[in-house]
DNA sequence: TTATATTGTCAAGCTTACTTTACATTTTAT
DNA sequence: ATAAAATGTAAAGTAAGCTTGACAATATAA
């Protein structure tokens, strides 16, 4: 699974740990998913796609036939 | 997290064994998801979005103030 | 250059999504 | 009423998301 989340963060003028601040998750999370080591639990999902005001689906990008799955 | 899996699952005229086969998960999670025992992984979410062509946003409604963080 | 901020890595541990199996209850059909 | 289909429950185990802490590397600024 694809995602922008980092993309979104630069264009909010944030830093991982400003975000994972306002996420109430660890840095090390949000390290993880710009790096794409594993794929956010739904929960995290909407609370990123609430505060960069889009949806779930304008942050990842699902890819049919994952092998991560 | 409220979720409309069971709803959608009935217009699509599917039982929870069916649909468990389709998204390749056990029926167990069909069951648990429908219940509100706990949430989707956002992998799982994508799947039964694609499956009854809506978004994610469409089958879960996260609610603010979720307790189950 | 030196300090400071920001990002990254590693590892151990916890929590929760998900699986499997076996069996019980409810619904639907004959 | 009986059988079969569908749904539900319980428990033990695996896998993945997330945390914490300590420290390394890179970028930005004075």
């Amino acid at each position: 699974m694809k995602n922008y989340v980092r993309d979104k963060r630069m264009s909010f003028g944030m830093t991982q740990d400003e975000l994972s601040e306002k996420l109430d998750v660890s840095r090390q999370t949000i390290i993880s998913l710009e790096k794409g080591k594993y794929n956010p639990s739904i929960n995290l999902a909407f609370k990123l796609s609430k505060l960069f005001k889009c949806t779930i689906e304008d942050i990842f990008i699902y890819e049919e036939d994952e092998k991560d799955v």
